[in-house]
Order: C-alpha cells, then sequence, then structure tokens
DNA sequence: TCGACCCATTGACAGTCGTCGATGTTAGCT
DNA sequence: AGCTAACATCGACGACTGTCAATGGGTCGA
C-alpha cells in the first residue's frame, strides 16, 4: 500500500501554448490558484435564481432581457435580481448594456463555454 | 469487488425512456425545480477545496484516492476534507468505497458530464 | 420643472458555509 | 484485550449569502 507516496505531477497542462486560457478539473491536479479561479465561475452558477435568470437570457429572442422582464416570471423583488446580476456580471457570465431608462443583459456564451471545458475529458 | 477499470463507461443521454434526463440552461427557461437541481450540482462544484479534490481523483492513476492521500496535498484538516468529500458525494460527483481501514473515493464522471450537458448548446 | 419609471444600492435579518479541534467509530494489528 | 490508524461526526466560531423593504440615482416624457 503506497498511501504516502501519492506523487502529485510537477508538469501542468498550462504548460503547453494554452497558458492561463481554461484550466481543467480533469486534465491535472489543479494548485490553489486555479481552483479558486475556476470556483469563482461555478459558485455563481450554484443558485437556482442565478441558474434561470441565465436560461431566460439564453431563451430570449433577441439574445437580451431587461431586469423589469424577469422580476415577474423569477418571482423575486427587483433589488434580488439585480443583486444576482451583479454576481452574473463579476463572475463574467453576463453583460448589462444600458440604453435609455433600461439596462439590457445579455448571455456571455463564451465564459459559460469556458466553464463547460473545465469539466469535460 | 471493485475492479479498477481505467475505461468509465459512457452513459447515453438519449436512453428511451429517461424523463426530464439533463434539463439545460441553455435550451429553454427553467422552471424553479429543475434550477434547483442543477444549482445542487453547480454549488458542489463552487468551492476551490472541492475542484481540488475532483481534479486530484480525474487524476489519480487507478482513478481512486482515499482520503490520507488528499490532506496533504489539499492542505485542510481530514475532518475537513471529509466534510467536502460528503458533499461531493451527496451531489452524486464522487462516490466512497471501504475497503479495510480505507475509503477509497472515485470521480463519477456521469454525473460531471450531466453538469457539463446543462451548460453547453 | 416636475413626476413617473427603471435600476442600483443600502441596511438589516436569518440562514448557510468553511474551517478547526475534539470526539466517536470502524478495522486491522500485536 | 488493548492499541493504533483511517475516517466520520460533532460543536463552535467567524464569514458569507439570499432576501426584503427602503432609499438613491439616472433618464425620459409631459
Amino acid at each position: 500500500m503506497v498511501q504516502k507516496s501519492l506523487a502529485i505531477p510537477i508538469v501542468s497542462a498550462l504548460e503547453i501554448g494554452a497558458v492561463e486560457c481554461c484550466p481543467s478539473v480533469l486534465a491535472a491536479p489543479l494548485d490553489a490558484d486555479e481552483a479558486a479561479e475556476l470556483a469563482r465561475g461555478f459558485h455563481a452558477l450554484g443558485d437556482p435564481v442565478r441558474l434561470r435568470v441565465l436560461s431566460m437570457l439564453a431563451a430570449a429572442p433577441a439574445g437580451e432581457i431587461c431586469v423589469c422582464d424577469l422580476v415577474g416570471p423569477v418571482g423575486k423583488t427587483q433589488g434580488t435580481i439585480s443583486h444576482h446580476l451583479r454576481i452574473l456580471g463579476e463572475a463574467g457570465l453576463v453583460h448589462g448594456d444600458r440604453r435609455g431608462k433600461w439596462v439590457w443583459y445579455s448571455l456571455d456564451r463564451g465564459r459559460l463555454a469556458a466553464l463547460k471545458g473545465a469539466i469535460e475529458p
């Protein structure tokens, strides 16, 4: 039994070309920084309200929705929706664009794809 | 008796009869139940310690690691590691198998693929 | 200018989370 | 039996989270 000799490979997949692009959970053991970066993204996905917001953004005809159109269907206060949109924005998953009185939010599919890439072989 | 298999069978997502197998964030607006189910999974991924544990399980030569081999590299207490493994287990992402004094944990790649499928087009 | 609307922010609250040290439980060894 | 190693669980602590009501800040039309 070699329970004390678990050798973690020092060579990381990041050393070849794709530096800092997409650390993967399945490629090699993550260091603390890579894990923290990915955890920020998945943490933003770990709330049902935020997932519903993302799904509504993805299904929106024009690809964007203003806050006032999210409050009713989601069933939360306008302040709460705004709070979740801020968390999604800080995680890079959505982007808000002010046009007149409204702020139109759209989904960042590239950021979502990066998170997807972190948990695929 | 558990055999050490390198190739994990890929479960087809198109199984006949599977009702609402994998709700997708990008397909249509999620209802509250679907969102809560997915949020449980992503919440388990939203912690750096758990991500590091998953990455070490994925990179383990035999596909499994006992708890004592996680404590050192991750840098947390044995109780804390055990706590995170329980959360990962409840999310269906890992599975523990007791053999003698040790409990060997392995990654459930099918569950991980289901979460991946929820955030891909 | 004024008021109505959209959105962000604040303050407060209960609940959850991550962490540790300590203790409990199980299995193998002498 | 007693002892030790591996793992789970408990209790406690500070920190963070989700939520609401209330307020503040822009923007537009009348």
